[in-house]
RNA sequence: GCGAGAGUGGCGGAAUUGGCAGACGCGCCAGACUUAGGAUCUGGUCCCGGUCUCCGGGAUGGGGGUUCAAGUCCCCCCUCUCGCACCA
């Protein structure tokens, strides 16, 4: 054999099992030093990583690696999702218990894992359907029921009949569920809940304290919590003692009010209507509109309907009667379920208006325009001059908001208000493969929550599956119970959480996993906290990292924490793709990362993954990129081995011959290629993680390391060790196993793993000479090298002198000469 | 419709504050070594033109502007991706 290409699968496996039997990933307690906590998101174990599971693990890898090598405590935990659907599901298909699939699963991902050589603290591993874990969860919604966090009402809900079981909101995506994408049925239920829009306008608000987040992100979860800033007016009802309140947040089009809107399924709605002639209409009515799926009925392009009640409400600020009607494009869920309508103004109202010939107001004039209800074709619903306002005509409109609210606050009619999109957060399921919610029902006492000295309440083992609803219930020595006040007969919840619950505070139990009196000592969380660089999915934009958000600031609340977010720094990898595709089953365009780890070994794919695309952008997957990879691991294997006799003289002179450049000009250039290769990398990897960057650096220093032959002199061995040193170090956050490998060849006994990462020498980067670009109107014309410590003015004589320059020049006058130090001099005739 | 992001060779992508556009890798072309090469090494590779080791012109989705200088800043337009989408 010609050339031997690298044994990357024996080098990788001994590597992997010394870096175990070292310990080496093993968290150091040294608190004296400044803390780095890089989390990736944990996956649900699935039995398999796919290759966005590698690419999210690569990058958070070649972090975790290089920040040890900066000095840091560097805490990198990895643990389990590990309840869900797809555990139940297996289990009713093949006969398994969901604890038995899950723990196999559990065993391969972690296989494969390790097989990356990702640096995981296992000791801190966290598996959510183990009892240690989930009896905090049940501690935890024992502190938010105390608190009234956690509360159960009844209300119209989703429900997912593919899954048989409730759905958040969050889950709900364009109306299908966001696991099994079956269309979400509405179901009104009594479920538990978690008051997450008690802290919507902090979530909101400290999104702004979070520059590190994507911007994407960032706008998402604004969108998703859907802030509205307005005013509360309370209607009368003519004929009626009740009041109508309703929200706008155009309270300056008040005087422009022709009609209102009932949403459908509001309670008042039955009692407006009651006896008339209208009843039962409306009764109809309302019912088509109620059973139609809610995504249906708020597409956009949807046509409204409505009908008219009978009734009219009297607008406060002018005494009008106003028609009632209901329609489907009124949402109950929102505001108070009814609104005022102002054709001119909106543009739904507009469209309403005009199907049903309701009259058309107009209240604000555009500047240097006059509307007229006969001729508009839509709303205007810009600012402008107020008419037909009694008292606020004339005024700008945009000032009006103001003067009417206050009006209407002096008046006792109304008031400013904030309104949100975000419901509370759902955490009822009626699945058995989850965490048992600890509260039980007493006939005589109602609702008790289980004492904390119970806890945890264990998932019963023994149940029925496939059988019609949550298998829990055929435990029957685990639904029926004692009282926990009065001892007498209780049932068990047997709804169990929502497992977004389990993800949304893991990454605090990692601080301190093994703890068993506590859910996590407070230095510990302190001193971890918060993550300083998360990484993972947009998937999870609003679910889980919307939940954490929240978690952090209840807990916070409930004294267990003392800081505001979780997440310092958020890095939203991009999606791995195939022939411009996703990578899935349904295209056929599946890589499997097994099958390139036995082809090139894990270095080859982790090189790959960073190289091919920074962290935050789609990866397209690339066959021959990762044959590019590979062979520039095969080139580096076969420089230092070639070299190696030289490289390893060089090592044992490393103390006694310092390293410089000799009068050599090769050397010269290697000297200050290393330098200069130092600084490019780690300002890549500190500054901005562009590992991509990082890598083609280490790439071109090799280039450049193989044009230089080596003497027999102690100069050359100690520069070329130097080198080869260098380049090892900077290259094993990305293919650890290699460096490592070469590192003991070169002649080191210690693990690379444990050593600082290179410093450059400014005073390397100097350079006797250097070449300056010359333009001429602002178009290169020539390139001059002058001495380094050349002034000022004599680089402009040189560049006047130039041959090139001359010719475009000319004889012209010259009218500025702009000089950027040590780069570019632009000649302006 | 609203919001966010993006658009650079045949491809993935570089260009940190406005300062040589195309680093690095892939692919392709030529050569070397070879029984052979889909191994390895060396050289070349944005487009157009010419008197072709050199010289000139053009080029970062399109158009305009600021500037000595624009992929980068400003304005208008086009395309794509993602998110929200009757939220009063």
């Amino acid at each position: 054999m010609a050339e031997e290409r690298y044994p990357f699968k024996d080098i990788e496996q001994k590597w992997q099992r010394y870096w175990q039997e070292q310990n080496l990933f093993s968290t150091p307690e040294q608190r004296e030093k400044p803390k780095y906590y890089v989390l990736e998101q944990f996956p649900y174990p699935s039995g398999k990583l796919h290759m966005g599971h590698v690419r999210v693990y690569c990058i958070g890898d070649a972090i975790a690696r290089y920040m040890r090598m900066r000095g840091y405590n560097v805490l990198h935990p990895m643990g389990f999702d590990a309840f869900g659907l797809p555990a139940e599901n297996a289990a009713i298909k093949h006969g398994v218990h969901p604890g038995e699939w899950t723990k196999r699963c559990i065993e391969q991902m972690k296989h494969q894992q390790n097989a990356l050589g990702l640096s995981y603290d296992w000791e801190r591993e966290v598996i959510t359907c183990e009892p240690k874990y989930y009896r905090w969860n049940q501690w935890l919604f024992l502190k938010f029921y105390e608190r009234g966090l956690a509360y159960r009402k009844k209300a119209p809900i989703n429900w997912c009949p593919s899954c048989q079981t409730v759905l958040a909101n969050e889950q709900v995506i364009s109306g299908k569920c966001w696991r099994c994408e079956s269309p979400v049925e509405l179901k009104s239920l009594e479920q538990w809940f978690l008051k997450i829009t008690a802290y919507a306008e902090e979530l909101i608000n400290e999104l702004d304290s979070l520059p590190e987040w994507p911007e994407h992100i960032k706008t998402m979860q604004r969108n998703w919590i859907g802030r509205s800033q307005g005013t509360l007016v309370n209607f009368r009802i003519k004929d009626s003692d009740e009041l109508l309140p309703i929200f706008t947040t155009r309270p300056d089009t008040l005087y422009g009010v022709t009609f209102m809107v009932f949403a459908p399924e509001h309670p008042m709605v039955m009692e407006l209507v009651k006896g008339s002639e209208y009843e039962t209409p409306v009764k109809e009515f309302a019912a088509k509109v109620v059973i139609q799926d809610k995504f249906y009925r708020t597409a956009e392009d949807r046509e409204k309907e409505g009908m008219f009640t009978g009734r009219y409400a009297i607008n406060p600020l002018n005494g009008e009667e106003i028609p009632i009607y209901v329609a489907n494009f009124v949402l109950m869920e929102y505001g108070t379920g009814c609104i005022m309508a102002v054709p001119a103004h909106d543009q739904r109202d507009f469209e309403f208006a005009r199907k049903y010939n309701i009259p058309i107001k107009v209240v604000i004039q555009p500047p240097g325009e006059q509307l007229s209800p006969d001729t508009m074709t839509e709303a205007y619903v810009e600012p402008g001059v107020m008419v037909n306002s009694a008292q606020f005509s004339g005024m700008d409109s945009e000032l009006a908001q103001k003067a009417i609210t206050d009006y209407l606050v002096e008046q006792g009619w109304g008031k400013p208000t904030v309104q949100y999109k975000l419901r509370d957060w759902l955490i009822s399921r009626q699945r058995y493969w989850g965490t048992p919610i600890p509260m039980v029902y007493c006939e005589e006492c109602g609702i008790q929550p289980v004492p904390e000295t119970e806890l945890p309440v264990l998932l019963p083992e023994n149940v029925r599956f496939g059988g019609t609803g949550n298998p829990i219930e055929t435990a029957q020595e685990f639904i029926n119970t004692a009282c926990p006040n009065c001892g007498g007969r209780a049932r068990r919840e047997t709804d169990t959480m929502d497992t977004f619950f389990d993800s949304s505070w893991y990454y605090l139990r990692y601080c301190d996993s093994r703890n068993e009196d506590a859910i996590f000592s407070p230095d510990d969380v302190h001193y971890w906290m918060p993550v300083d660089r998360y990484v993972g999915g947009v998937e999870h934009a609003i679910l889980h990292l919307l939940y954490s958000r929240f978690f952090v600031k209840a807990m916070r609340d409930i004294g267990l924490l003392k800081f505001d977010e979780p997440f310092t720094r958020l890095l939203a990898q991009g999606m791995v793709t195939k022939d411009g595709k996703k990578m899935s089953k349904s295209f056929g365009n599946v890589v499997e990362p097994n099958d390139i780890i036995d082809k090139y070994g894990a270095d080859t794919a982790r090189l790959f993954i960073l190289f091919a695309s920074p962290a935050e952008k789609e990866l397209e997957w690339s066959d021959q990129g990762v044959e590019g990879c590979y062979r520039f691991l095969n080139r580096v294997w076969r420089f230092v081995r070639n070299n190696l006799p030289a490289i390893q003289k060089g090592f044992e002179l490393r103390e006694v011959e310092e390293c410089a450049p000799t009068s050599h000009p090769e050397d010269k250039r290697l000297f200050r290629l290393i330098h200069h290769t130092i600084k490019r990398v780690t300002s890549d990897m500190e500054e901005r993680f562009h590992f991509n960057t990082a890598i083609a650096a280490s790439m071109e220093m090799l280039n450049g390391l193989s044009t230089y032959t080596v003497r027999d002199d102690k100069h050359s061995q100690r520069l070329i060790f130097e080198a080869v040193r260098t380049l090892l170090l900077m290259i094993s956050p990305f293919a650890p196993h290699i460096a490592e490998e070469l590192w003991h060849q070169i002649g080191y006994s210690t693990p690379i793993l444990l050593e600082s990462w290179p410093e450059y020498d400014e005073s390397a980067l100097q350079v006797e000479e250097m070449l300056i670009v010359v333009q001429v109107n602002g178009k290169v014309r020539s390139r001059i090298t002058v001495d380094a410590d050349l002034p000022e003015d004599e680089i402009k004589q040189t560049a006047l002198n130039d041959e090139k320059v001359k010719k475009f020049i000319q004889n012209k006058p010259i009218r500025k000469i702009i000089y950027v130090p040590k780069k570019l001099l632009n000649i302006v005739v």
